[in-house]
RNA sequence: GCCGCGUUCGUCUAGGGGUUUAGGACGCCGCCCUUUCACGGCGGUAACACGGGUUCAAAUCCCGUACGCGGUACCA
């Protein structure tokens, strides 16, 4: 592998970015790390129709938050800036003035209304879609058909033109995909695709071509999607007379019943699409990071659990899926207990804070970390330690079910009781308060469990938690004893 | 329609001619641990789309069919 390796991220701004495009940024950043290559992040902003204002900040933020630092980019900056594809007009103008200098390319006059003539007109059972090419660009308005002098008097006049490619018919492009092997394409198929639009901004196929050979980038690593699009590409690079990057067209992520994994579906089935959404809801970063390397891809053998920076050692596009992956919730859920588990007490509960003190107020950092060794082996979301709120303040109410199954006629007194002795129990540690409870069982010739689940029930206000004694000594003695006779009140 | 790319348990996948009674993970089920719920451990369920070929031998190679996905824009 050549070890000046360059490759781009090039979204567009049309919108918060997808895990899709995550995906396909990871897989760009882990082989430019792979390789001590250089990771570029390229606006694409060409589309003055679909651009969203706040979509540039919401991919930074996304990236930042996954690990995915780039090497060159907005706000970064580097030695090809500008890195905003509506900054680099003169660039594609450049080429495009070249295109046509040699013949490769045409301007054309015909208006969206003709050309949809034109396809209404062409149109047949056998070809519902005819395109733009070698076998109708003779009978529209264009640089092939009307003489140099018309085309010289329309360009004055100032009327709308776009420039399009003159693809030559019957030629064989083909390409050796990083991912897929060799794939071909025969030339006939491909139209006279617009490189330069009414507007003089450039399409994604020009100006995608021209910087990522001007950025000297040496490997294109993209969706699935852009794979009919390489021929027009590959033509490009011929006539502009540059040698093509290598590519890898990446397996599409599907929704959860294979289907296109599109905002409106994912939607219906309750999967969150775009990277912030995931954000949200408390998706650790490493989670999803890990989830979305391993849908299409993996390292060959039975590891699962990956940092950023393991993934990095162990990727190779090489071993990229060639089918589409669909996308499981459950498993990601699975990584996210897996990672959150993982990292440090601290941090844990750092993560958690917000949503606690939403719930119950502001609680010091040593409660938190508390009530975070107590449930650790319980989260599946940092979050989900705000269901235990009952570790900060006392709880307000019982759980019906609970109580039906386990309160029954001698519990307020054998929890009285157990007040009662604790009261006594100076040390109030995980053993004494157990054996405190045993003796109490015994003495009153009452089974353990008896005991055990009114007193979780009293002190907890529910009956599912980290073991009992551990729970009593993290909420202290006060609190037990206070919950203890409260619940002996109010439950009877 | 045409072009392209795909197709191994429900899902993510390993495996790329004999090593395979097709392996792992999630999910699901059962058991163990246990005061509960988890975690963990053990076990189970479950797949090579179909049809032809090539070969002594095919999940693995070739062809076809079916199905899925992508593309077929002055969107990316």
């Amino acid at each position: 592998m050549a070890d000046n390796v360059r490759v781009r991220f090039a979204p567009s701004p049309t919108g918060l970015l997808h895990i899709g495009g995550l995906r396909t940024a990871l897989y760009n950043y882990l082989f430019a790390r792979r390789h001590g290559g250089t990771f570029v992040l390229r606006i694409e902003d060409t589309d003055r129709s679909r651009y969203v204002e706040e979509a540039e900040a919401d991919i930074l933020d996304s990236l930042a938050w996954a690990g995915l630092d780039f090497d060159e980019g907005p706000e970064k900056g580097g030695p090809h800036a500008p890195y905003y594809q509506s900054e680099r007009g003169d660039l594609y103008k450049r080429y495009v003035d070249q295109l046509i200098a040699s013949g490769d390319a045409y301007y054309a006059f015909d208006t969206p209304a003709e050309i949809d003539a034109m396809r209404e007109r062409l149109k047949t059972p056998d070809n519902p879609t005819p395109t733009y090419d070698a076998s109708t660009r003779m009978e529209m308005a264009n640089a092939l058909t009307l003489d140099a002098v018309e085309v010289q008097r329309r360009l004055d006049a100032g009327d709308e033109f776009v420039v399009r490619l003159k693809v030559p018919r019957g030629r064989s492009a083909r390409f050796e995909d990083l991912v897929r092997g060799w794939v071909s394409f025969d030339t006939s198929e491909v139209d006279d695709q617009v490189l330069l639009k009414s507007d003089g901004m450039p399409t994604y196929h020009l100006a995608n071509v021209v910087d990522d050979h001007t950025m000297d980038i040496t490997h294109v690593i993209r969706g699935e999607e852009w794979l009919p699009s390489v021929p027009k590409h590959l033509l490009l690079y011929e006539f502009l007379g540059w040698e093509p990057p290598a590519m890898a067209h990446l397996p599409l992520i599907l929704s959860p019943t294979g289907g296109k994994l599109s905002k409106r579906n994912a939607d219906k089935m309750g999967i969150p699409v775009s990277v912030k959404d995931y954000r949200e809801e408390g998706y650790e970063p490493e989670a999803l990071v890990n989830f979305l390397a391993f849908l299409g891809w993996n390292p060959g053998d039975e590891r699962e659990l990956f940092s950023l920076d393991e993934l990095v050692e162990a990727y190779s596009v090489e071993r990229t899926a060639h089918s589409g992956a669909q996308f499981d919730l459950d498993k990601l859920q699975w990584i996210n207990g897996q990672h959150l588990r993982a990292l440090p007490m601290s941090e844990i509960a750092e993560r958690a804070r917000e949503a606690v003190e939403a719930r119950v107020g502001p609680v010091e950092t040593g409660q938190l970390e508390a009530a975070v060794g107590l449930m650790r082996e319980r989260l599946t979301f940092a979050r989900d330690l705000a269901d235990a709120a009952y570790l900060f303040e006392d709880p307000t109410d019982f759980e019906e079910a609970g109580v039906q199954k386990r309160w029954k006629d001698d519990s307020a007194h054998l929890v009285r009781l157990y007040a009662d002795r604790l009261e006594a129990d100076v040390a109030f540690t995980v053993e004494s308060t157990e054996a405190v409870m045993r003796q109490l069982a015994e003495d009153e010739g009452a089974g353990f469990g008896r005991i055990i689940h009114p007193v979780r029930l009293a002190t907890t206000g529910v009956t599912v938690g980290a073991g009992m004694f551990e729970t009593l000594v993290v909420l202290g003695r006060d609190a037990t004893i206070r919950r203890l006779r409260r619940a002996a009140d109010v439950l009877g």
